[in-house]
RNA sequence: GGAAAGAUGGCAGAGUGGUCGAUUGCGGCGGUCUUGAAAACCGUUGAGCUGCGAGGCUCCGGGGGUUCGAAUCCCUCUCUUUCCGCCA
């Protein structure tokens, strides 16, 4: 969430910011002042009312020990008429409190200065293209016919074990899943990225800190009976480390990595958007975070870049980069840039990974802090990235190296998986 | 699942109704000494809100209550640890 002191500051420039992510705030913001000065004026008078009880409790105290029992009892009567008018106040200044913070986490953070704008995906910019374009022959399969050719993906067992979502990897399949989890691992610790493996079951606490509750509850699989949720990602375990925090600024930056599976309710969605690996309720994804001093999170968004780019590379996968527009970004980030494969048969583009600077949005909900050259607790900058997410990977690479002899594996796989072709 | 104990500052650990936002130790930071370091010694060291400032207010797991006054007493919830049972 926003500090009040963000959106206070310089208002004309909160509206204009917030207006790129499309979002008209002036009548929010202009009620977010209201409440914050009256919360001020009530905290004076609130804070007033306080002391002079504290006061009169020390008096009585004092009077009792030095055995004036009647001043002590005269005392106490004045204490009656304050109490009462500092649970009003209090009361009041809850009411206002709980109010002006329900409206500052209804805004979202702000874009950056190079977050082009519009309002969908039409209006991403493409930074950079890569990797080779396949040459597929006619009759190229996409990759859920290619899964079943070669039986490596058992997408009806899944709907009977569990549901439709929830594939069954078999035989190669699923030693291909096993071989990039740990090369995309090696990579990451290679870029000095620490492993973590978490819990894959958060509590309420942690969902808030990273923002999935309240608003997003509805995408996340809810264990009733304890609480917990099942993650959607890796980031919110591994996030949520860092809550409640605070740092010296020799820490940064902490730069950390995990695999887990992610689980997705993914409520309203259809079509061919979910055909085979494009959109599943359970799927493997390994996630790098970090967490950076502000002066110098847009170095540390760099060299993510950079480093997944490496990783797309070494896949000898077709890709491009997108830097998102205000529209199309989350609420939560102020900067994202998308990397999508091209997937050859389907003949579309897949997103495998969303790099984000979350700039201080995140690390105000987390409470998560540093402290300065003077001593003063500041706000740190968090990060993260797919690095990478599986199924849509595992998607073009059966569609681009597909052969009348088999499926190529790509030579930096093949320590790997221990095999060349599928 | 059963039983017991507990939750206090970065950590350890005192504090059982009033000069307690909290003794002390460790750690951290600054200094003295040293060619440098260690040791020793001295000083300093929680967070948030508010105020130009002096200062004021809040916070001892969460919520509620008793009292002029609560870390301390009462109620309640949550969590943790230990023992027993079950179990990969």
């Amino acid at each position: 969430m926003l500090t009040i002191k963000q959106i206070r500051e310089n208002k004309a420039f909160t509206l204009e910011r917030l207006a790129v992510k499309g979002v008209d705030a002036k009548e929010t913001v202009d009620r977010i002042e209201a409440l914050d000065d009256e919360r001020k004026s009530l905290q004076g008078e609130l804070d007033a009312c306080l002391a002079q009880q504290n006061a009169i409790a020390k008096e009585v105290g004092l009077l009792f020990k030095q055995g004036k029992k009647e001043e002590a009892e005269a005392a106490k009567q004045k204490t009656a008429e304050l109490k009462e008018q500092s649970k009003g106040l209090e009361e009041q200044f809850r009411k206002v409190e709980a109010d002006l913070n329900a409206l500052i986490v209804t805004l979202p953070n702000f874009p950056n200065k190079d977050v082009p704008h519009g309002l969908t995906a039409a209006d991403n910019v493409v930074v950079r293209t890569g990797g080779p374009m396949p040459n597929l022959p006619e009759g190229a399969l996409p990759h859920w016919e290619l899964a079943k050719k070669y039986d490596l993906i058992d997408f009806e067992l899944g709907v009977k074990l569990t549901g439709a979502g929830f594939p069954v990897y078999k035989g190669k399949g699923a030693a291909l899943q096993r071989a990039l989890i740990t090369f995309f691992l090696d990579c990451n610790t290679e870029a000095g990225y620490t492993e973590m493996m978490p819990p894959l079951m958060v509590n309420e606490a942690s969902g808030f800190g990273t923002g999935q509750l309240p608003d997003k509850e509805g995408q996340m699989y809810h264990v009733n009976l304890d609480n917990f949720y099942l993650i959607p990602t890796a980031e919110v375990p591994v996030t949520n480390i860092y809550r409640d925090v605070i740092l010296n600024e020799s820490d940064f930056p902490i730069k950390m990595t995990a695999y887990t599976p992610c689980f997705r309710r993914e409520a309203g969605s259809y079509g061919k958007d979910v055909r085979g690996l494009n959109r599943l309720h359970q799927f493997d994804k390994v996630e790098i975070v970090q967490i950076a001093h502000p002066d110098h999170s847009y170095e540390a968004l760099d060299g993510m870049i950079a480093h997944v780019e490496s990783i797309v590379k070494k896949l000898e996968l077709p890709y491009r980069i997108l830097r998102l527009c205000g529209g199309d970004m989350s609420f939560t980030s102020a900067i994202t840039y998308d990397f999508e494969v091209y997937s050859a048969a389907q003949g579309r583009w897949l997103e495998v990974s969303s790099v984000s600077n979350f700039e201080s949005f995140q690390a105000n909900r987390l409470k998560l802090r540093y402290r300065d050259a003077h001593k003063k607790t500041q706000l740190a900058h968090t990060l993260n990235g797919s690095s990478l997410a599986l199924p849509r990977i595992v998607a073009a690479l059966l569609e681009n190296n597909q052969t009348p002899e088999g499926i190529r594996i790509p030579a930096a796989l093949v320590p790997y998986t221990r095999f060349d072709k599928i």
